[in-house]
DNA sequence: ATAGTATTTAGCTAGTGAGTTAATTAACCG
DNA sequence: CGGTTAATTAACTCACTAGCTAAATACTAT
């Protein structure tokens, strides 16, 4: 893998490790526990386990036989960061979205298609 | 791809195509000038841009033989509101680093093991 | 030692992702 | 029309991912 955030995004795009970490976030469990709510072998979620700790988004401990997975939510400081920077521009579409409403409203639904540009200057 | 959210963290982990989202967040471009930067093919580019599309980070007009490349940053909203549930816990991570500095300090190491459980009672 | 429980590893299949070069479409210009 | 530029599609390779079953490891308990 590349780079840091792209193994942290990677982990993230897969419901059932999004599942495993917010089942983590209400406290440390074992694999077999985290495996029961999913439809899945037991090595199916060893693999899943495995790829969140290449991530550093969970570690393990072990405690006889069992090997509990906690949350390490770390790695999400960097993909919360980068995503952030792009906020201006989600919140600007509804901006867009309500120009465009104002515009049917007063009947003069042109737009300026130079908005985004212009953000950036 | 199963979901939204899991298309748009998969179009996230990859350096190119993040790097593609930077230079759109600046204005339009063409699938060549989006290429410039890259030691990689046009094509290269054009499959990545598709990726992009799919996932709805990006939209195309036509302009004569150009197909200009617009940011669409609405999907990333969803994509920070699943990582800002876990906002805490990366913060709760630097204050059990403290906890721990703090512990050596003063000669008493011992941390509280279940202090993530604790977190959600 | 032996049996039981928890988890991982091995080995397989099917699908997908990123990249290549070569060929094709689309639109312009003269 | 014919040529040029912009971009995509086709066809291929290579690597990796997600899943499976079956076998192996690790530790507990009797």
């Amino acid at each position: 893998m590349p780079d840091r955030l792209s193994e942290t995004f990677s982990a993230l795009a897969d419901p059932t490790r999004r599942a495993i970490l917010a089942r983590l976030a209400t406290g440390e469990a074992t694999v077999g526990e985290l495996d029961e709510p999913f439809a899945m072998s037991l090595p199916a979620v060893s693999k899943h386990l495995k790829v969140l700790e290449r991530a550093r988004l969970i570690s393990r401990g072990r405690e006889a036989q069992w090997r509990p997975c906690r949350l390490d939510a770390a790695p999400l400081r960097g993909a919360a960061d980068w995503i952030e920077d792009y906020r201006q521009f989600w919140e600007e579409s509804f901006d867009r979205l309500d120009d465009y409403l104002a515009g049917i409203k007063s009947k003069r639904p042109r737009r300026n298609k130079n908005a985004r540009k212009r953000q950036r200057s």
